[in-house]
DNA sequence: AGCTAATTGCAACTTAGTTGCACTATTAAA
DNA sequence: TTTAATAGTGCAACTAAGTTGCAATTAGCT
């Protein structure tokens, strides 16, 4: 694990412990860049970020199995790859739930916006939400 | 034409020539599926609808440019296909803006929600925001 | 150390979406 | 109404995302 500072390292086996995750090597190493990079990724972000050290198929089921366990959700996005993004907030350790990201238009960069619940529309009699997903798009601070 | 009903024939040109596009075969029958169905569809569904009389390329073109002038806008979604919708509400005639989806789990149907404005989070300086998409996930009347 | 179930890599696949090019159809103007 | 320019279509071939089956490997137990 040279690849992770030690500070990194401690959290990411905490984490992986926490949601009954194996440590693996892949793992460790795509958690890593999680907890580093703090915005939402592809699969292809990642497969770049550990410079093809692991298999594509791999990855993907790392992606899965974190998907899976709640460790990472998926983060709605008009381009044609699936993001993900850390379920939970680093500085808080809390679990975030349904908080708006917001796209840029020109670099394509995707943020996490404020943790701060929303107002969501009234649903028909009968419809059950379990989870909600917030994209705003525009242009960021550095493109606008 | 003879797909067509007589009522969405005339407001399949009408739409057409309104949003700056060509009257062809394809999009006239692509505009009338459009206007029949009222929820999200991807390009899989339309081809199907449409039971492959014309070429999938050009039912992606096809999509291409109805975004590109307006008449139709992407619905996030979290299946790997884009999904689309009209971007007229057929009833008021208005533009539709920033209404928000719901997606049932089960059936994998989606919804259109009132298309009443919400309150969206404010923005870190610098940033403007040119469109909102808003989904919400659970389970719909029929399945819950 | 050794067992078992979970994880990995590989090859081969499916499905979404794109590109280039030759051909055809729509439209606007003569 | 014919025609010329331009936009749209079909086909073949491609890229890129994501999946599946299987054999080899490894984490996490006792």
């Amino acid at each position: 694990m040279i690849y992770l500072c030690h500070m990194n390292e401690i959290k990411v086996n905490e984490l992986l412990d926490k949601y009954g995750l194996r440590k693996t090597e892949v793992r460790k190493e795509i958690l890593d860049v999680f907890i580093t990079q703090n915005h939402a990724l592809t699969h292809h972000d990642l497969q770049e970020r550990i410079r093809d050290r692991f298999d594509r198929v791999t990855v993907f089921r790392t992606l899965s199995s974190f998907e899976e366990k709640g460790l990472i959700h998926q983060v709605l996005d008009n381009s044609n790859a699936a993001k993900y993004a850390l379920s939970v907030d680093e500085k808080s350790q809390l679990e975030v739930s349904a908080h708006p990201h917001f796209k840029c238009e020109d670099c394509h960069q995707t943020y996490c916006l404020s943790e701060e619940e929303l107002a969501l529309p009234s649903l028909p009699d009968g419809f059950i939400m379990n989870k909600s997903h917030i994209l705003l798009e525009g242009k960021c601070a550095h493109c606008s």
